[in-house]
DNA sequence: TATATATTTGCAATGATTTCAGAAATGAAA
DNA sequence: TTTCATTTCTGAAATCATTGCAAATATATA
């Protein structure tokens, strides 16, 4: 698990100055396996920060995105969600339970885009759809 | 070409009554190599209509999308947009002129996500962003 | 401490998308 | 063809995630 201290180290490298809910919000992306929208950050944190705005939430997360802290994901059509793992995997999203599952995919998966070659690729999402193993016993 | 005998058998086999509305926006999106949004598929029918209501393009092409008819992509964060080809196939959205290419996938791709077995995939998106050639020279 | 700069806040505005209820078109039966 | 029921289309209003903005607050520097 990654302290504290080390997220504020990081956060100094990119940059960005470890204010109290910058800190706060990095924390609970990274830490958090759920893949939250802003909303839900939002809610999680303003009793612990005392006081806290949605808009900081929404300014901070851009911030953090802009700056390749966490990744942004749009493979739910209604809202965005964020993933503070940033190494390339796959995201597979359940229609029934809305869960968002991570797997891991190979290196070299963009040898299977035919015709790629000139251009320049600096990000990559592969979204899957579909039915996770609890929702297909139902 | 598909002609549009062809494209209204293929909706009435979907169950959809092939209105003259329906039947343009079918073919339009089927036809189009742009990837439209709902508002471009508007503009450019709404005259060859006569008449034509934003709704009934958002209506319809939710319509479609649900049937399986046609795709609809998020790889752009602000709007949506719909493909017409629904074959498995990646897409890649340029950061500069905003244009999303098509480009092949080989059918095995989905060997490259490590433990996805148990999960039933029924669909899968592949989204690269970067530069496209042309931008890359400026 | 004073001053400047960076950050946060809350509210209002934005804009794509959806809802809704009525109007128009369509199809079937008489 | 006319009537009636059903489907489809329409336009305006509502929704809701996200952003803009200007004031308030916190932090760093002198």
């Amino acid at each position: 698990m990654v302290s504290r201290a080390e997220l504020k180290e990081e956060l100094t490298k990119a940059g960005i100055r470890p204010s109290v809910q910058r800190l706060a919000i990095f924390e609970y992306v990274r830490k958090s396996c759920q893949h939250p929208t802003a909303e839900v950050v939002y809610e999680a944190l303003r009793d612990e920060l005392g006081s806290l705005s949605l808009t900081t939430v929404y300014n901070t997360l851009k911030l953090f995105v802009d700056a390749g802290l966490i990744m942004m994901l749009t493979i739910d059509d209604t809202y965005r969600c964020f993933d503070g793992n940033c190494c390339s995997h796959a995201h597979f999203l359940c229609n029934k339970c809305g869960k968002i599952v991570d797997f891991k995919i190979k290196k070299d998966f963009l040898s299977m885009v035919e015709g790629v070659n000139g251009y320049e690729v600096t990000d990559a999402q592969l979204y899957l759809k579909g039915l996770c193993p609890a929702c297909l016993k139902k």
